[in-house]
DNA sequence: GGGTGTGAACCACTTCACAGCG
DNA sequence: CGCTGTGAAGTGGTTCACACCC
């Protein structure tokens, strides 16, 4: 996705306890599976059963092969002949990448970006509850957004700790965002999604991601710059 | 990033005509390159007029050999024992990803993810004009975002055409994604940013990048997890 | 001395090819 | 016989260390 990676902690690859079954799954790998789920739910969707490695990976946009390999750092839930069976498979997924239970979610900025993500359906069917929003603007804390009404970003502690919040993201400007997730952070939010166009400096252990729109255009016009070069004739 | 890359083409490395200077930079390194862009953005604001290896990679938050390497893909433009002229540095970065010239972006989807993309401010700083804004319902149509008037989903290509729009982004609802891309393909775009949770096929030659925000999360809820994780004291 | 630019070593991910199982 | 699961080979990206230039 999004193409940026997160703090990129070497990550000591700790010993691993007795029974803990996690096995440090890659990066890229981790950004895929999320991929073979939504094939996965779709594919449930359509009351289909069965998968073969062949399809599934046609369906995600990924080869057989990366697709087997992603697959077997989750674990052997495949019968060799037949294929994978679809609920089966996306429950074990889901587990690896922690969806068993609900997430909170917390949206701070209620602008365009802000109002949008609150409204986003595609987060409670996977998993993310958004359970508040907060803003600066004293014009628009207390008008509703979603099911929700918008929390002055002031009450930021008490808000997070009231609703349980163990997720944030981060829709506002540049100028304020480092401020506002040293906050969250403080308050022992762990996980942070950014849309905020610059480089945020988080402690060890929070884990941070960004989204920068600006960005991807930019990645864009790189490749279109290059199709676009005299000489490919040649 | 996103973290999802776009279309993985192989890309047969052209031999290159006689005087063309593109030598084929890495992904990963031209998604850095936007980073260290922007930092120099903001140094340039603040008037600082130098800048070392080693003040640069901490400000956009990457090593400075790593740095190092991805200028060299774009050529040498520092001095040795001093560092960067930062504006000097700024325009050549700029111009390998091709940003000299500026591009023109339609938006297709005024909902509120539209919307918010329509009026954020740091396109049109980073060279990006949005041009038009689509959408299907007649009850959105004519209504004006941002300095523009949302025109006819069913007029694309026209308006597509007459704006001289060469980059789409899709702000739309997956089930209609597959289509209007289509539409948008077969008008001449080579460039679709989609934040469409679905798969989109398109034909060799097109660019297709994706965000998704639900997946953003799912990552951060592997690693929130793993954190979790008992048995870390081991 | 100081900091860039770069070959070489290292590491991680991807692809291949096939063994193993149903 | 078909398809999964996986060691092994291949590829690409990151880190290191130092030559080179100011």
């Amino acid at each position: 996705m999004t193409s940026l990676d997160s703090t990129p902690q070497p990550v000591p690859d700790l010993p691993d306890a007795a029974g803990t079954p996690a096995k440090q799954i890659p990066p890229a790998a981790v950004a895929r599976l999320t991929l073979y789920l939504r094939a996965l739910n779709t594919l449930l969707a359509e009351g289909i059963e069965r998968v073969s490695s062949d399809s599934l990976a046609e369906a995600s946009g990924v080869s057989s092969s990366t697709l087997r390999k992603d697959l077997s750092h989750v674990g052997s839930y495949g019968t060799r002949g037949v294929g994978y069976e679809v609920q089966y498979l996306s429950r074990h997924i889901a587990a690896a990448l922690g969806l068993t239970h609900d997430w909170k979610v917390a949206i701070v900025g209620a602008g365009n970006l802000g109002k949008a993500l609150a409204r986003y359906g595609g987060f409670e069917s996977r998993g993310f509850d958004v359970v508040a929003i907060f803003d600066a603007d004293q014009m628009v804390v207390g008008n509703e957004v979603g099911w929700l009404r918008v929390s002055d970003v002031a009450d930021l502690e008490t808000v997070l700790h009231r609703t349980g919040a163990n997720m944030v993201v981060l829709a506002l400007p540049a100028a304020v965002a480092q401020g506002i997730c040293d906050r969250v952070v403080a308050a022992g939010v762990h996980s942070v999604l950014s849309f905020a166009p610059v480089m945020l400096q988080v402690p060890e252990g929070v884990n941070l991601r960004k989204v920068d729109m600006a960005t991807e255009l930019q990645i864009l016009a790189y490749h279109a710059q290059r199709a676009q070069a005299p000489g490919q004739t040649a």
